[in-house]
DNA sequence: TTCAAAGTGGACTGTGCAGTCCAAAATGCC
DNA sequence: GGCATTTTGGACTGCACAGTCCACTTTGAA
């Protein structure tokens, strides 16, 4: 297992990208390893030579990449939340990223069935999201000094979490838009004190 | 089909109220039609005598049964949020029951997997927030007629849905507590005018 | 009481799919 | 160039589990 030459990490790669796009298609209960097989062009040896837990940890893969990539897609604004202009281009990127994919989320997909079973899963998820609301907080605390940051924080990753939630549900977008702006207007009008 | 005595009513009823509990408890995927046969003491036969379409059938009676339940147990408050009193009885209805039930939501369950695979599924979910929608934006014109009543229930449903997806993937009840508490507040001070 | 329909028991079947195995080919280090 | 290690191909195994089948029992209406 230790030490993996460029193709080999090449291969493994292009395994999680693969295994990730169609689990975000399909939701993962629908996709089987030969599924992923056939979509990267490997066989059964290569998947389980790159992930000798088998599926479990081919998914926790998934799981880490789904993760980083929803963090990368919002910044560069995340982590410099601090004017009111960027926290609307942040606004507007959360919301658009949404809109694009629409129901293919892939982080309701791993944590509804996922994030309750295995424990590693959990840790990838529950830790992507302490970090989002660190970026959050951080950026409540230059906007709004006198702020319950964390509080604040937490309300706006609720916000994102029921759009998300919602927008699978029921494929309207509407509940992201007004839940998060919301947020934001309630915030800059002035936010509950510590 | 149609003609159901009432021992076959009890029956019928006894494995969609066994099933709606299994799969609360493990999740859709993990739960079997022998789980189910066990746990309600049937045979297999029963199973497809009452839901001869199988599993599918059966997931949509489930579905059906927890999305009523979800409703029943926010009245009478639901449907009569008429005072400030009132809501917030509602709101500590909303959080004691999602504090008592933890991470086992039948709804983030049922949506996530099967929301978007079966449409009859998605009908039920999708009209048992509707309904609910309603109910909050009856509420609304009631204590805050000069509000946007629509935007508002709108806003508050997606903080429930927020709150409720955050607390299966971290087991952290306060996303639903700030998320609504948040809500309301801002709704009292005077929410966002059509 | 009778008998048709509703309800029940549980063995059996078929298949989809995760995971195994072994042998061959490519790669990299000396 | 030669040998160990990594990478790859794909056939094979085993099982979990949805769905079938048929024989038997209970129910209830006339």
């Amino acid at each position: 297992m230790r030490a993996l030459t460029p193709k080999g990490a090449a291969t493994r790669q292009r395994i999680v990208e693969g295994a990730a796009k169609l689990i975000r298609d399909h939701g993962p209960a629908n996709v089987g390893l030969d599924d992923i097989r056939a979509a990267t062009a490997t066989s059964k040896s290569q998947l389980f030579h790159y992930f000798p837990d088998g599926k479990a940890d081919m998914l926790l893969a998934v799981a880490a990449h789904e993760a980083e990539l929803v963090l990368e897609e919002q910044q560069p604004y995340l982590s410099d939340l601090t004017s009111w202009a960027q926290w609307e281009a942040w606004r507007d990127r959360v919301i658009a990223r949404y809109a694009a994919q629409r129901r293919r989320c892939p982080l309701s997909a791993l944590t509804a069935q996922l994030g309750l079973a295995d424990p590693a899963v959990e840790k990838i998820i529950t830790g992507m999201y302490t970090r989002w609301q660190r970026y959050v907080a951080d950026g409540v605390r230059a906007v709004r000094p006198d702020a319950d940051a964390e509080r604040v924080a937490t309300q706006l990753i609720g916000a994102i979490a029921g759009g998300a939630t919602m927008l699978v549900a029921t494929d309207d977008i509407r509940y992201l838009e007004i839940g998060l702006t919301e947020a934001i207007e309630n915030l800059r009008r002035g936010a509950p004190g510590p």
